[in-house]
DNA sequence: GCTTTAAAAAGTAACCT
DNA sequence: AGGTTACTTTGGAAAGC
């Protein structure tokens, strides 16, 4: 069997910054090809960079969250296009704004169908979070490292909130031993 | 230091009065969906737990009474689905939803996953189908459901393909249609559903 | 609490051919 | 009957209502 924890893909990586300038949006998006602005909507201006593929929220503040990236990497890819377009509008960038990774949402696999129903009752209902009329995957919230795993019928699992990518490797191995454990896997 | 008593008195008043509200929507749903009086106390109990923790601030009454008759109604064995509660409330499916998950996880519900079963001696009454299919479906439903088929699944469409199967077994046939309006669930969730248990039980 | 962004998982639903 | 699109859930930041 494969190691579950080689099945780990990083899905979106959500990270923080800002240019340390308060920002004129309404000019930016006027000068910034293929912003969307609609203050009564929302604060943030929508800057979508093409590669790597990512979202980038301006504030008035400067602040800037980068959503959609790939990795860590490619977080800093993008907010360094986003970065340098700003400064292509004469708009001063701090030389390296400091990122911070906010959340990583990796998926994964367990290699065998679950039975949820009995996950449910191993893990303890006072745990878990199973609705299925709701939503078809059960919410287990892991302690530590601090990160929500939704799992799946099919073994796939969706591991959420952590904030950097040993986090999701540490999750799906505590995962797999608590069903090892509670017979629930194989 | 008479205001101070007054307002008391005021809020203490606007609390029975927010209380009696919420007992009496409750034994309003709790009608028109036709469950016994044993869920209509048990809601009420769960609905003066969640008052006493302090669950219901930042939420509407209504959504709390109606989440709360939800959560009586599986406790008891009788479940009606968000969507047959949602038709009774004036709260929308999605909040109620919401509303249950989070006063179930404060008050330490520990409620367990509906059983389609349950649903089975509803359904079939409503379609007018014998013992025989009620109980067919009920094997349907549990010797698919030992065989993991269950996870993730919905407990009415399950049930109702469970249903439409064992009606098409004991050659008292009920359209897909038939069986997906008593349910409230599509035709395309029956035929999925069903697809799935006669191949797990191997009828081919 | 809401608003917006992105992405995965799997189930359900609405709508069209 | 099939296909497509869209919505459900999780997490986090941003500014403002």
């Amino acid at each position: 069997m494969t190691d579950p924890k080689e099945t780990i893909n990083i899905e979106n990586v959500v990270a923080s910054t800002g240019i340390g300038q308060e920002l004129d949006l309404q000019s930016v998006a006027m000068d910034l090809e293929g912003a969307d602005y609609d203050p009564e909507q929302f604060p943030g201006l929508v800057y979508r960079t093409q590669n790597p593929k990512s979202a980038a929220l301006i504030f008035r503040s400067g602040k800037i969250v980068c959503t959609g990236a790939k990795s860590t990497a490619d977080v800093h890819e993008s907010l360094e296009i986003v970065f340098d377009k700003l400064r292509e509008l004469n708009i001063e960038v701090n030389e390296n704004p400091e990122i911070v990774v906010q959340n990583i949402v990796t998926s994964a696999d367990l290699g065998r169908n679950l039975n949820l129903n009995a996950i449910a009752i191993g893990l303890g209902l006072e745990n878990i979070e199973y609705e299925p009329e709701q939503f078809p995957g059960l919410v287990y919230r892991l302690d530590e490292p601090e990160v929500v795993a939704l799992l799946f019928g099919s073994g796939k699992l969706v591991i959420t909130g952590g904030k950097k990518p040993e986090d999701a490797e540490q999750a799906v191995d505590k995962i797999v031993s608590r069903l090892e454990e509670l017979g629930l896997l194989e | 230091r008479l205001r101070k008593w007054q307002e008391r008195i005021r809020t203490k008043d606007a609390g029975e009065r927010n209380l009696q509200f919420a007992l009496s929507e409750i034994d309003r749903m709790a009608s028109a969906l036709g469950v016994p009086r044993s869920v209509r106390e048990v809601a009420s109990v769960i609905y003066r737990r969640a008052l006493s923790e302090d669950l219901i601030r930042g939420r509407s009454i209504e959504g709390v009474a109606t989440s709360t008759l939800y959560a009586a109604c599986r406790q008891e064995g009788i479940p009606r689905s968000l969507e047959e509660v949602a038709e009774v409330s004036r709260v929308d499916q999605k909040e109620i939803g919401r509303t249950y998950r989070y006063i179930s996880q404060e008050l330490g519900l520990e409620m367990r996953p509906v059983d389609p079963k349950q649903y089975v001696p509803r359904f079939c009454s409503d379609l007018g189908v014998s013992e025989e299919v009620q109980s067919k479906a009920n094997e349907i439903i549990d010797t698919t459901a030992e065989q993991g088929l269950l996870s993730g699944k919905s407990p009415t469409g399950y049930a109702a393909a469970a249903i439409y199967a064992a009606s098409l077994l004991c050659n008292e046939k009920k359209t897909q249609r038939e069986v997906a309006d008593v349910a409230q669930v599509t035709e395309v969730t029956i035929r999925n559903r069903y697809q799935e248990q006669i191949e797990a039980l191997g009828i081919h």
